[in-house]
DNA sequence: TAATTTTATTTGTATATACAAATATTTATT
DNA sequence: AATAAATATTTGTATATACAAATAAAATTA
């Protein structure tokens, strides 16, 4: 069923949800080749673009909760993608070389998922659309 | 940080992920008094408008998968809110009594959560939003 | 009617996410 | 300098969600 014959079609709550998973699928397939979720490897790639980036910079530019944050570069730790250091209170969080082969692979995966979607609802369109999504969220802010 | 700021500002996974989980605070907001998910009260409620509902109705029209759908009716059965029965290989979703008595302030909740963004965004701008992130959703489904 | 395929639902398992509390460190105040 | 407040991060715990496999029933086909 498409989410415009659903009865919560008009609503708010459904509709970015219904949104947000469609999109994180769509997300997910791109970077499956690299057995990484769209979220760790955004995060990596922050990390790649500036090696020494802090958690809570981390977290804010993912707008996901510090906790979340710790979380995910636990996992990339694991896999051996980043790793720690801890001075004071702070901590830095710097891509391995293995991670950094895989730069050049994850770029290709942001712009084959940037294609996907664009090829869609087009170039104009989308970019309208999320710039408009970046308004709204905003604006929410409490 | 707002989500106009980060670095990530013209992906679509982070736009759409970002907007679904403010969203979905605001609505958690709406329902707590009652001590339900928005994802449970939404079930819950087309229940009450439809008593019987099966799992797969309840899944197209949440757009939720029906695992999802069968552990969101478990624990509204151990609320006491709804009672499954099941014929052959079809399971039949009513509400309880308790469920009945709530019906009203289930009402009320939705419209708080509606009243509560379309003071932010205006009862238009919201509702032209909505149906064009419907629209969007329904052209990514593959 | 028997065998096969399709459909509906549930179960086992895994994941991303967040809140609240804990920890540890730095900064500010008295 | 000692105490208090603020800041950064992690941990414990809980949640919604989905995929894949299992179960079971109904519909179709041979």
């Amino acid at each position: 069923m498409k989410i415009s014959e659903s009865k919560y079609k008009q609503c708010l709550y459904f509709t970015s949800g219904a949104l947000a998973r469609k999109v994180e699928k769509l997300a997910a397939e791109s970077w499956k080749k690299l057995d990484l979720s769209p979220s760790h490897a955004y995060l990596l790639m922050l990390v790649l673009g500036e090696p020494g980036m802090q958690p809570g910079v981390l977290s804010d530019e993912l707008q996901l909760s510090p906790s979340t944050v710790t979380r995910l570069i636990e996992k990339l730790e694991t896999k051996k993608l980043v790793v720690r250091t801890t001075e004071g209170k702070l901590t830095n969080v710097y891509p391995t070389p293995k991670a950094k082969e895989m730069h050049d692979t994850l770029k290709l995966c942001v712009n084959e998922f940037y294609e996907k979607y664009a090829a869609i609802l087009g170039k104009e369109e989308s970019a309208k659309f999320v710039r408009n999504m970046n308004k709204v969220t905003d604006q929410l802010e409490i």
